[in-house]
DNA sequence: TCTTTTACTGGACAAATGTCCTGAAATCTT
DNA sequence: AAGATTTCAGGACATTTGTCCAGTAAAAGA
């Protein structure tokens, strides 16, 4: 995690001790959960090792996976850590993982505690927001199988370690399309 | 411009002075481009009457609009922002509009003022992020008929000023199914 | 290792959505 | 106001995507 915030802002070493204060840790076992929907997201997550995955519930039942966080990645339930109400999400180890965890106090004292942090902050949220919409635009411009195979050249180290049925959802189709499509890439 | 800010923040007397330097006018007639994908975005504009839409093309060259943006509201290619990269959208003025005008320096001399200036803009980009969150989630949750319901239901007063054909492709879906979703509306 | 459970593929069919198009209505232009 | 232009609804048909399902493969548990 203090890589990722010296990749963004100069820091002293004061700084990042009080930011080694304030971290703490936590391992999780293959399928358990961090959050569950009806709890409010308090802390941001940063992965030191596995995959985290997000996911709600559609009205008929079906999980929708959300989105995935791998190593060296951040993850929260980033809109109920902000407004402070009940997540609309879960997120669960998809393998066994080792975090890194700053809290809603912990982060309000870096923030306090002097402009490079606030700016980190702002910084952080601009990246997540620009993630967010390049996803967003991938939903409004292409085809599911066109953002299976953005998806596929990005990431393909991380896609055999997540199970179809949870990427389709992710990409907005059912698993019987996700395996038309798989077949038809793999031919073409 | 101003309210906005005051409702995230208490500021003072000078700082929302130093705000009022900062900010410039601007009118454009219905039709007009504020911003062509291929420019660097370097201003947020804050819609003072009228409505923005913002929207790219797909591969087979129909525009798609990505969002709109109404009175006291913000609206930038906030993407192009951030990164200062080109942008991918085009933002257009959908009716006469007036707005105001904060660029990239000013706000960055505001953010060098002071700490209240950073957290607002900490803040705001928060409250964009959770925005975008939702209609992500609403295009994984949702069918095209029921975004459109909703869109419906909480801004009814706003899409008699909208073409059909821009809120069809906002909504993720064609200009034909679109009406044929507002038949099956009315009816029942 | 054996058993049980879960995940994946793909067939057959159904439903949703897109394409192409035409005539009518609304809007803009002069 | 008249004509030109754009927008819209909806028919007919095509394509995409989903539903349901069964057989097989893979993974988890004992």
């Amino acid at each position: 995690m203090k890589s990722i915030f010296q990749s963004i802002q100069d820091f002293s070493q004061e700084e990042l001790n009080l930011l080694d204060d304030l971290i703490t840790f936590r391992t999780l076992k293959k399928g358990e959960l961090l959050l569950t929907e009806d709890q409010v997201c308090n802390e941001i997550v940063f992965i030191k090792k596995g995959i985290l995955r997000s996911f709600f519930m559609n009205h008929k039942g079906d999980e929708i996976t959300n989105c995935f966080a791998f190593e060296n990645e951040f993850m929260a339930s980033f809109a109920s850590f902000i407004t402070q109400e009940k997540a609309t999400e879960n997120i669960q180890a998809l393998t066994d993982v080792e975090l890194q965890i700053l809290d809603r106090k912990a982060l309000e004292k870096l923030y306090k505690s002097g402009f490079n942090w606030q700016e980190t902050g702002r910084k952080l949220t601009e990246l997540e927001f620009v993630n967010l919409h390049n996803r967003m635009v991938s939903f409004q411009k292409l085809s599911g199988a066109e953002r299976y195979q953005e998806l596929y050249q990005n990431h393909q180290k991380y896609l055999q370690l997540i199970p179809l049925q949870y990427l389709a959802s992710y990409l907005g189709i059912t698993p019987r399309h996700l395996s038309r499509i798989r077949k038809a890439v793999i031919h073409a």
